[in-house]
DNA sequence: AAAAAATTTAACCAAATGGTTAAACCTTTC
DNA sequence: GAAAGGTTTAACCATTTGGTTAAATTTTTT
């Protein structure tokens, strides 16, 4: 039917999906073949080896968001706004794969020296010149002076937890599909005024 | 040499380890055994398969952890002395088991509904309490009204994600391990600022 | 000392799984 | 139309793994 797709393009694909739901572990060669139409064989015949395949897939997984995500921290732009597009961004990136979070975060836990040289030292460009914007501002006196890890991990926090989390939040506190789809629209909105009335907040934190 | 604890203790233990850093999936009870100092035939004498193990671990690591953590949100208290408990408490508790968050987090994702009946129930008790008592603030405004989903993840997601992300962090930010453990330590402080910061702000949220 | 329970040894089984192979069969390319 | 490459079929292999079994041995209980 869907013959005008590549082949390896169709494998990827269904790779994507298992490896996403399964686990580079729980992930099985055949489930990959069948769903992409083919057989093991052909399977073996593009990519080698299940490592060789995930590899690949984790990859693409990573090249195709990281890079356009963190690169709104890179650009130059007042930081309530990249604030807002940032978390925009990223929510919206995770409605559309809810299984990607929890899925890079388990395989850069399974093997952390892999990614470093990889995307590692994009990021950490990224962070250092965010690091010089929180410097300035805070020099000011716009902003409280903050690290950019604690900045990162904040924003970070409030957005992926509720999508990582949301087969225990769903039933703890009743929400149908339907309110759970609110709830991770309202954070698009919410997340933002968290982070910045933090940032820019008076009151000595006793 | 530690003959004193008991072979059942022993075999938890282990398997606890191993359940945690390898998840249900790719944990091995060879493994287990092996850990526990024992061999495998024993192992099975004492737990018949691995899905009873692992039933036994998973549900002994909810309950000594869940109830005195979410014992401080039920508890009569003022909601800014239970934030600074509630992160304090839940920080401290990840500090010394990094491997959980993301284990609790992967076998509940795995099998969604196997959780809510034994300790679902419990937790949305202690929600509908804490509801209560945010919408009283809401009405005294004290504080801005507020869903109790919401609330709680933005708190987990702020406590949570430095740990289960740190294989990231770490490198990307260039952080010792003892840089970390100060990154963490100062979450206790900052994780109730936030949030206590967001709860009673007074802009328009524009 | 006898009985019962805990533990080891070691061989074994069945199922699942990643991977291979060789032959045949299409489909595209030249 | 021949050559090359994509695709299927189907059998096959080696390894891993959860689990079993039976007998022997050690430890604990009575």
């Amino acid at each position: 039917m869907t013959k005008d797709v590549s082949t390896e393009r169709k494998i990827l694909e269904a790779a994507r999906e298992v490896f996403i739901q399964q686990g580079m572990v729980g992930a099985r060669m055949q489930e990959i073949a069948d769903r992409a139409g083919i057989n093991k064989a052909l399977l073996h015949y593009y990519f080698r080896s299940k490592d060789m395949l995930f590899e690949r897939v984790f990859m693409e997984t990573l090249q195709s968001n990281g890079p356009v995500l963190f690169g709104i921290l890179g650009k130059e732009m007042p930081l309530k706004e990249k604030l807002k597009q940032f978390v925009e961004h990223y929510v919206e990136l995770m409605k559309n794969n809810p299984f990607m979070p929890l899925f890079v975060i388990n395989e850069i836990s399974r093997n952390p020296e892999k990614l470093f040289g990889k995307i590692g030292s994009q990021i950490s460009q990224v962070a250092s010149g965010l690091n010089a914007q929180l410097k300035a501002e805070a020099d000011k006196g716009t902003i409280r002076p903050i690290e950019p890890v604690d900045l990162i991990s904040s924003i970070m926090g409030l957005c992926v937890f509720p999508v990582i989390a949301k087969p225990i939040l769903r039933p703890v506190f009743g929400l149908s599909e339907g309110d759970y789809d609110e709830f991770l629209e309202r954070r698009k909105k919410e997340v933002p005024v968290i982070i910045w009335n933090y940032l820019t907040d008076k009151s000595t934190n006793e």
